[in-house]
DNA sequence: GGATTGACGTGTC
DNA sequence: AGACACGCCAATC
């Protein structure tokens, strides 16, 4: 398997500059697959068997809301992964989400 | 190859 | 504001 829907959605993954984060819906838009955003999610699933490590815990969902967390190695992983990066994490949920968003179609 | 599923999204009740 | 339902698309069984 080469070049599948998967490795698109890592790629744009690492491309997430550090102390920013995304949404799935906005990284299968950059793809093309608009409505596809459960794929970019599934997708993430493999995000832990991929080479160079794909920073899940910056992609949320469009509300903020950390929904893979439990994917994890530990659901409290993700948070203090973000936290560390600057990104404020209130209830599971990312504080100043529209101000730490970063569009992959504002990138590429 | 049809059916199921899944770390989503948006709308409606 | 919280809960429920439907829609999308691709991979897996």
């Amino acid at each position: 398997m080469e070049a599948s829907f998967y490795e698109q959605v890592f790629e744009i993954a690492r491309l997430i500059p550090k102390g920013r984060v995304t949404s799935y819906g906005a990284i299968a838009k950059a793809l093309g697959t608009g409505g596809g955003a459960r794929m970019v999610g599934y997708a993430m699933s493999n995000s832990h068997a991929v080479h160079p490590k794909v920073p899940a815990h910056r992609v949320v969902n469009s509300s903020g809301l950390l929904t893979g967390k439990f994917h994890f190695s530990s659901p409290e992983r993700m948070q203090q992964l973000l936290e560390k990066e600057g990104i404020i994490v209130e209830n599971d949920k990312i504080k100043d989400f529209k101000k730490v968003f970063w569009n992959p179609l504002d990138e590429l």
